[in-house]
RNA sequence: GCCUCGAUGGCGGAAUUGGUAGACGCGCUGGAUUCAAAAUCCAGUUCUUUCGGGAGUGCGGGUUCGAUUCCCGCUCGAGGUACCA
């Protein structure tokens, strides 16, 4: 009976496949515990050893769960809407629905054969027509709600228009637009329904605005500000630019306040927690209008420095602000212009490179200090930014770093406004401890007290108030994509109209092509069943629209992080057709007690989704306003990126073509470029020749030029190199047509690769899979190997090397129970040793699974096993226990040994075997003996001998004799159990 | 620039409240077994050494009987963010 993982495996995941032994009740006398990792969008590369990582770490700690007596609930599902399948859709024409099933089957089977106890009747997937149902119902319930800001929560909007009805808008405090009206109960009741339904979209949680929005020209949609690195598109590097469109917007700055006091109550990582708080960006400060001289006009700037506003000495318009046309005088108009369309001109990007440029110009207006009366000169400049505050400044120089860099180079005044301090280098942004000066009745004031009194007075005389100002923006809701969550929103005349609830789901209408239409209106145009009828409620053809019973349909998709921002909820109750989750169902998970995946989503998916949560809390769907009390994110695995080297020629002419494609073995390559640098950059590669004597392999000496430039370094799939960095020849031609002729020069007969740690991914082509593994070695050892890599949380490079290791572990393990082919475990009373390992391992590794150190739990079984391995243990009474306890860890195997042990049932749900502290008990301790710090022997003393005892003996020994060599301790220090420390 | 995290043998990493630095695994070296190989087992493996010992956790200081761990100042690397008034 040797171990055959390959027939254990199988075996095992078909019987929990068989006896849905993962299915987890909605009710139970257990407590719950819900394990959630973050679900996978179905890629056409498949599942990458990054992905098991967190699922692995997981699935131990729900298996764990489960040993402890909880219902555990861990399910798993797809987030299967979203731009890959849409562009393949693209190229090929192939329907993305047929793509991502495709996809899916792929990940199903390669998570199946890692062993998960996953509860896959829950499953989910985000493009399923019964799932987005509930997507768009959760808009439509946006829709139908405002901000009560008195309330501090969402509320029906029906709430608001009898508010409207009765009293008007003028007491509303609501979370709303800016360019409100106000009207009074009588208005309102005047108005058109469509004035009021634009009234009231004013409001809604979820609106249609013209909003300015970062509009990639390449993809042909608008992408969020998450979806944007380094000022192009994440996926695929494109240009964006900034362009104002009609769109829908998710009012999630109603909500900044509490998602920034929400993060108190839960147990996040603090860097995520941080990345949040700086995402929502709250300052404190206050609004201050400023008349403008000669205009009946005001400035309105909103500064976390009002206490510094007898400080300003200009003002600075973002060049995009509306008064800057209004107030520039004729005399600056031409330079004003110019600037301004200068900065249109400049793409983010370019704004980016050059911070530290100055620019500007001056309007050739004044504004009227508030409080002096004094004339402020009016500039732009596109340091202020349009989207931040008012998109205008109120320059305090001497107080700001960038006022104080602008001043200086426009040679404007710094006056000064704080006590005893030098500003004549650089400004003063420090808050506490500086006194304001020159500042009328702030002179003498600290930072806090002068604000407190700024705002007093700027209320009371009546041009500010005090502000609390977020940096967060709502988020734009629509996509011009084709795979993506329709929104159930039809137009009559051409203001939004939800459909009824009951009429979802609104299933994505088929198209002939996937790209937007010729006049540019997103892919849905293309289709030509896309309309509503308001009688029959139903979706029917374009050409019976009348705009009187059947209307156009929304051509918009949502975003994709519309699907993944409450599907954790959905896993309550996924299979009901009635109601998003059933009040029974919810009632009873409640919310996630551990969430695990990647960092990258800290200000996307799990900002939203915290938004969602908060929302569906208030509208009473859901019980709590915070879904996940713990999260965990697992680091990231690295890949071990392969290169090969290909020698350049010449100057990119076409002669280079004919020649040939030459790769050159790595430590050649350096030497080549060793000896070019010897002989100088600029000899000719017959000297080369001579000198390395490799060329005469190649043709390369009858090529036109015989310059070379250097050396390309080229990503070769990781699947062509093995372990010693040998590059498989054949597989690497047969890869791409132009490498079939290459040349390769070698070196002692190999082509050695270079190799350079990188994110794991398809372009760099280092991606490894879990495939290879679980058939080399099973998923056991798979699974315990990406556990023993390192900390769950730490990024980590990906090396197969240290495989063997756990494989030879786990056949230890088996042999522990199986000895010459036999089972074999004896009745007999197991030894105080052996009681001792079992007891000590036990304890280690629930500290471990209470910490999610994963690794070192792999190490105390490999010590385990060492040590009963040494005392020839095979008592029952050893082996039953740590057959449960390595459960979680390593599935397969546990169920084999426990089937073997004599049990009918599945391992996974006995009870954990009980950690008891008697066995660890120790009579006597080798104490380690210091001198100054430093251990130079070790002496065994009983537990309980005393201090002055163990002083004593420890003097009184030859070696501690030999260490003073005749100097007398100056103090020794003994600690009972630990340590015993000489200072001499 | 700012925020966050990190730096320990040839490599991945361990050291949970300050108390024996390098657990465990890989790799490497030697040996056993074998006709041979695989597999398995045993021993060794931080550096240095005159074999007594000495040094050592990115660098420089500090606190302490004692610091990988705490404090101050740097260097380097990774990730995030972008003029936020």
């Amino acid at each position: 009976m040797e171990y055959n993982f390959r027939e254990i495996e199988k075996n095992w995941q078909k019987y929990w496949a068989e006896n849905q032994t993962f299915k987890a009740d909605n009710n139970s006398d257990k407590p719950k515990f819900y394990v959630l990792d973050m679900f996978p969008y179905p890629s056409g590369a498949g599942l990458h050893v990054g992905h098991p990582l967190g699922y692995i770490a997981s699935d131990i700690y729900s298996r764990y769960k489960r040993h402890k007596g909880f219902n555990v609930m861990h399910p798993q599902g797809y987030d299967s809407f979203g731009l890959p399948a849409e562009q393949y859709a693209i190229q090929t024409g192939q329907h993305p629905a047929i793509t991502t099933e495709a996809n899916i089957k792929t990940y199903r089977k390669q998570l199946d054969q890692i062993g998960f106890s996953f509860d896959w009747s829950r499953e989910v997937r985000t493009s399923d027509p019964s799932y987005y149902k509930w997507t768009q119902w959760i808009f439509t319930q946006l829709f139908n709600s405002w901000y009560n800001k008195e309330t501090d929560k969402a509320e029906d909007v029906s709430t608001l228009i009898s508010i409207f009805s009765s009293q008007g808008n003028s007491k509303v405090k609501a979370a709303c637009d800016e360019d409100i009206e106000v009207f009074t109960a009588d208005d309102w009741k005047n108005y058109s329904e469509e004035q009021q339904q634009s009234i009231l979209l004013k409001y809604r949680l979820t609106f249609l605005s013209e909003t300015e929005v970062n509009w990639c020209p390449e993809l042909g949609t608008v992408l969020a500000n998450d979806e944007i690195v380094n000022g192009v598109s994440e996926r695929g590097g494109h240009p964006v630019v900034r362009k104002k469109m009609m769109q829908w917007s998710m009012r999630i700055t109603a909500y900044a306040q509490r998602l920034l006091d929400g993060l108190a109550k839960i147990d996040w990582p603090q860097p995520l927690k941080d990345s949040q708080t700086y995402w929502i960006g709250r300052s404190e400060g206050a609004m201050v209008s400023f008349d403008i001289d000669g205009f009946d006009a005001k400035i309105d700037v909103f500064t976390t420095r009002p206490d510094t506003i007898f400080g300003v000495s200009f003002m600075t318009l973002a060049p995009e602000h509306e008064l800057v046309s209004k107030i520039t005088t004729a005399a600056q108009k031409t330079a004003i212009d110019t600037y301004v369309k200068a900065t249109a001109k400049r793409s983010e990007l370019e704004r980016m490179a050059d911070v530290k440029t100055i620019s500007g110009v001056f309007t050739g207006a004044y504004a009227k200090h508030p409080f002096t009366g004094e004339k402020i000169q009016i500039w732009i400049g596109d340091y202020v930014l349009a989207g931040y505050g008012t998109g205008a400044v109120m320059a305090v120089p001497c107080g700001d770093e960038r006022d104080y860099a602008f001043a200086n180079y426009f040679g404007l005044e710094i006056p000064n406004i704080f006590e005893g301090v030098d500003i004549s280098e650089e400004a003063c942004s420090t808050k506490e401890g500086v006194k304001i000066a020159n500042s009328d009745f702030l002179n003498g004031l600290t930072y806090k007290k002068a604000m407190k009194r700024i705002i007093f007075e700027i209320e009371q005389r009546g041009f500010g108030y005090g502000k609390i100002n977020y940096r967060l923006r709502d988020a734009v809701f629509s996509r011009q994509r084709y795979w993506g969550e329709p929104f159930p929103v039809y137009y009559k005349n051409g203001l939004p109209q939800m459909i009824d609830a009951k009429h979802l789901p609104i299933i994505l209408p088929e198209v002939e092509k996937y790209l937007p239409t010729e006049d540019g209106k997103p892919p849905l145009g293309n289709a030509t069943t896309w309309a509503w009828d308001t009688k029959t409620n139903k979706v029917v053809s374009n050409e019976l629209i009348n705009n009187e019973t059947i209307f156009p349909l929304e051509l918009n998709t949502m975003p994709g992080w519309a699907g993944s921002s409450s599907y954790f909820n959905r896993y309550m109750d996924s299979q009901n057709t009635d109601e998003f989750v059933s009040k029974e169902a919810v009632e009873y998970w409640q919310d996630v007690d551990l969430y695990i995946g990647g960092s990258e989503h800290a200000t996307g998916h799990l900002l939203y989704s915290r938004f969602w949560q908060k929302f569906l809390f208030d509208k009473g769907v859901l019980p709590v306003d915070e879904y996940a009390k713990k999260l965990i994110n697992q680091g990231m695995i690295t890949g071990t990126s392969a290169f090969v080297y290909r020698w350049e020629f010449g100057e990119g002419n076409g002669n280079d073509l004919a020649r040939k494609t030459i790769f050159v073995s790595k430590n050649l390559m350096e030497n080549i470029i060793k000896e070019r640098k010897a002989m100088g950059a600029n000899k000719k590669t017959e000297v080369i020749k001579e000198n390395v004597n490799l060329l005469s392999a190649c043709e390369i000496a009858n090529a036109p030029k015989n310059e070379w430039t250097g050396f390309t370094p080229i990503h070769a799939d990781v699947s062509f190199v093995n372990a010693a960095d040998e590059l498989d020849i054949e597989a690497f031609k047969n890869w791409r047509p132009e490498y079939k002729d290459a040349e390769f020069i070698l070196e002692d007969g190999k082509y050695i690769v270079g190799r350079e740690v990188e994110k794991m991914s398809k372009s760099k082509y280092n991606v490894v899979n879990p495939d290879q593994i679980c058939e080399e070695y099973g998923a056991d050892s798979l699974r315990l190997f990406e556990m023993f890599l390192g900390p769950l949380e730490q990024s980590k490079p990906w090396k197969t090397s240290g495989i063997s290791g756990v494989y030879s572990f786990l056949k230890k393990l088996w042999k522990l129970y199986i000895v010459n082919g036999e089972f074999s475990v004896s009745d007999s009373e197991p030894t105080k040793e052996e009681l001792k390992t079992l007891h000590k391992t036990i304890k280690k590794v629930e500290e471990d699974i209470a910490n999610f150190s994963f690794n070192t739990s792999v190490s105390t079984f490999m010590i385990a096993v060492n040590e009963l391995t040494a005392l020839k243990c095979n008592k029952r009474a050893i082996l039953e226990p740590l057959a449960i306890i390595i459960e979680p860890y390593a599935p397969h195997i546990a169920e084999e040994l426990w089937s073997k042990l004599g049990y009918k049932n599945s391992v996974s749900t006995v009870d954990f075997p009980i950690f008891e502290a008697k066995h660890l008990i120790e009579s006597s301790k080798e104490y380690p003996i210091s001198f100054n710090g430093k251990m130079r022997f070790k002496l065994e003393f009983p537990m309980d001998m005393s201090k002055e005892e163990i002083e004593k003996a420890v003097l009184a020994h030859e070696k501690t004799q030999a260490q003073l060599q005749g100097r007398t301790p100056k103090k020794v220090i003994v600690v009972p159990g630990k340590i015993v420390n000489i200072v001499g």
